[in-house]
DNA sequence: ATAATAACTTTCATATTGCAAGTAATAGTT
DNA sequence: AACTATTACTTGCAATATGAAAGTTATTAT
C-alpha cells in the first residue's frame, strides 16, 4: 500500500516514501555496487534480515522506485531494477555521502575514504552524472527487460541545475 | 548514545544518523519554518508526538547536528539551533525536495505547488545558499548564544562544488 | 533422481513509535 | 503573594516495525 503522507511539505513527502533505515541503502546497492537479486541484497555489508528486505522490495516497487523482473531465460532469479524515478535519487545519495565525508568522520573514522571520494569532492555533479550514467549503461545491456523506466524524466524548465 | 554504524559506507552512514522517519524534518522545521522551540516542533503539521520529539532531539544534539541553548533573559524557554554540521545538511533537503516534486505528485497530489518551487526547480544551488544565509543571518541575530556552531565549515578542495 | 540454490514466508523476540496523561519549573496575571 | 498558564518535558501502555532463525516452494544444476 501507498505511504500516507504527514502534511503537503515536498521535504516531509520525500522522507514519508524514502526515510526510513533502509529505503536508500537498497537503492544505494542497486545504483553503486551493481546489485541487483534478492541475494545480492541480502548478502550486503548492511546484512538486512530477509524479512525486511522482502518487505522494502514490496514498498519501492509500490512506490515506483524499483521494478521486478526476470531474464528470459531463468524463472529462478528475480532481478530488481531502479526506475527514471529511483536513478532520480541519485542527487540525494550524493549529498548524503557528502555529508559523511565532511562531518561524519570524527565520529566513524573507518569511512572509507578511497579514489571515488576524491572524485565526488572535486564535483558532485559530475559524479551524479556518471552513476547515472553507469546505471543506464547496466539497463541497456540487461537484456529481456519489458523495456523499464516507468514514468520518464521530467522536462526541468530552470537553467542552472542541468547536470553538465 | 551515539548510533552504531552499520559498516564503512558513507551513503550508509549518513542515514545511520539521520535515516529515519522524524531527523530530517526537525532539521527541515528548523531551517525552512523557523522553528527553535520544543513547543514550536511539536505544535507543526507533521504532528510529532512529544516523547518522540525529546528523544529525537537528544539525538541531533549527540550526533551535534543542533544545539540546546537558552536566551539569557528567559529560563523556561529552550532554544535548539542548527550547528554548521546542521546546516550542512541544507542540500540533501534540496535534493529531497526537488525528488518529491518531479516524481510524487501523481501519488500525492496536494504537495505545495508555490513561488518558491519554482525558485527551487530554477537553482537549486541558489535555492540551498539562500536557505543557509538565511539561517545564517537568523543566528547572528539571535542575542545571547554561546557562540553557537560546533565543528566549523569545512575547507573543500574541490572547484566545481562552491556554493556560487 | 538428487542436491543445491533463490526467493521468499513464518514465528517469535525485541525495539521503536505513538497516544494520552502527568509532572516540574518558570513566567505571567490579579 | 497567590493563582494561572505555559514550557518542556517524562511516564505508562498499546501498536507497529525490526530482527534473528528456521522453514517452504520453485527452479536449476549435477
Amino acid at each position: 500500500m501507498p505511504p500516507d503522507f504527514r502534511c503537503n511539505c515536498p521535504f516531509t513527502s520525500a522522507l514519508d516514501v524514502v526515510g526510513d533505515k533502509w529505503m536508500l541503502v537498497i537503492v544505494k546497492q542497486m545504483l553503486i555496487e551493481g546489485k541487483e537479486t534478492f541475494k545480492d541484497f541480502s548478502e550486503s555489508e548492511e546484512a538486512i534480515a530477509t524479512n525486511i528486505l522482502a518487505s522494502k522490495l514490496k514498498l519501492l516497487e509500490e512506490a515506483g522506485i524499483i521494478i521486478k523482473t526476470q531474464r528470459p531465460d531463468n524463472k529462478k532469479t528475480n532481478l530488481y531494477l531502479l526506475t527514471e524515478k529511483g536513478l532520480a535519487l541519485t542527487p540525494v545519495l550524493v549529498e548524503l555521502a557528502t555529508w559523511s565525508d565532511s562531518y561524519l568522520r570524527n565520529m566513524h573514522p573507518t569511512i572509507v575514504n578511497g579514489e571515488s571520494m576524491k572524485l565526488l569532492r572535486n564535483d558532485k555533479a559530475a559524479f551524479a552524472g556518471a552513476l547515472e550514467k553507469q546505471y543506464r549503461e547496466k539497463l541497456a545491456t540487461t537484456k529481456g527487460l519489458p523495456q523499464a523506466g516507468g514514468q520518464p524524466a521530467p522536462i526541468h524548465r530552470g537553467n542552472k541545475n542541468r547536470s553538465r
